[in-house]
DNA sequence: TGCTTCCGGTTGCGCTTGAAACTATCGTCT
DNA sequence: AGACGATAGTTTCAAGCGCAACCGGAAGCA
């Protein structure tokens, strides 16, 4: 019920053991990037959340509504990379912060526009400035030519990760 | 209250207006980056979901012991950048499946000894491998001094983003 | 026209999460 | 020794989440 004959050496040794090098999560990318991800989005959420007391969802859609003006529920979605019941509740949210209107879409009524109010306009206005400033102050202090490359870096690793999980999920369906 | 006379225009006119660059999510480092680790956390734990039908926190507490052997939920919490209530949660779920042991330490009862099982810890033979393998497979095709630039970069970001979130803290406080 | 299928959006449900409260133990100070 | 504050870990609770079911409404088709 304990460790087994190889168990006696410190846990260095076993780690250390295997044909690959040593799984160290400190040094593991998905680790390092959710980590990452997470500081970044909890130091930038402070700022919108301590102003207007919305959260990341009502964030995305304010910047959507703002960069193409009027939308519909779906294409905010794909826009923002956001499930469509995460788009609803976050969109009725800021409805009833009367920062967006809605429309119905007379040629179909399944789906209605949504666009911002002047209220909502005028908080995307104030945010977005100190939104980028946020992102200049955060990339501040990385040389230029790491910016290019991190940035191809970034790009290429979500293309990759999409296809992996596709490849997986293919995986999973097959055996 | 309302945005003043240039309210009048399309959207597009209103995004590009202001002094500073426009804002577009799909090209903000924070969104960008909170993708990013959403896409790559999800390909990877399908791994470990499909096989042990274990998440995101059990994988860390288990990469965490297979690298130190011994430790207390505390150093677990510590060095997989989680909080206490995942950290305990996440045990007590492994420990049900006969994954993870724990052992009171004689000297505080407070805390007690964690350490994989032999059943865990030949999972954790299992899974270390795949997971090395995925990290590797998902930065292929990353030019070798892009890789190093990145590198630099997620460092000096976790840093910075770290401090920034700081500051915050405390105009937070301070008004 | 009537029927079926598809689609945008909402809602109900179970699960996960972090904050806060709580328990039990330790260390300190008198 | 006894009291008090800190600390490791658990539990409770409310909020947020994605999935799946659902609800009009639209589109294809006989």
């Amino acid at each position: 019920m304990t460790n087994g004959p190889a168990e006696d050496g410190t846990a260095d040794a076993l780690a250390g053991r295997g044909d690959t090098a040593p799984l160290k999560l400190e040094e593991f990318l998905p680790y390092r990037l959710n980590v990452l991800a997470n500081l970044v989005s909890q130091a930038l959420s402070r700022i919108y959340a301590d102003r207007y007391g919305i959260g990341v969802p009502e964030w995305r859609v304010l910047v959507t509504l703002g960069q193409y003006g009027m939308m519909t529920g779906k294409a905010v979605g794909a826009h923002s990379h956001m499930h469509k019941t995460k788009v609803s509740r976050a969109v009725a949210l800021l409805e009833k912060g009367k920062m967006v209107a809605r429309r119905a879409n007379r040629a179909d009524l399944r789906e209605s526009f949504l666009s911002l109010t002047p209220a909502g306009r005028a908080i995307y206005e104030d945010l977005a400035p100190i939104a980028l400033d946020f992102a200049k102050r955060l990339s501040e202090g990385i040389a230029p030519a790491d910016r290019a490359a991190f940035e191809r870096a970034i790009v290429h690793l979500t293309e990759r990760s999409t296809k992996l999980a596709a490849e997986f999920a293919k995986n999973r369906r097959t055996g």
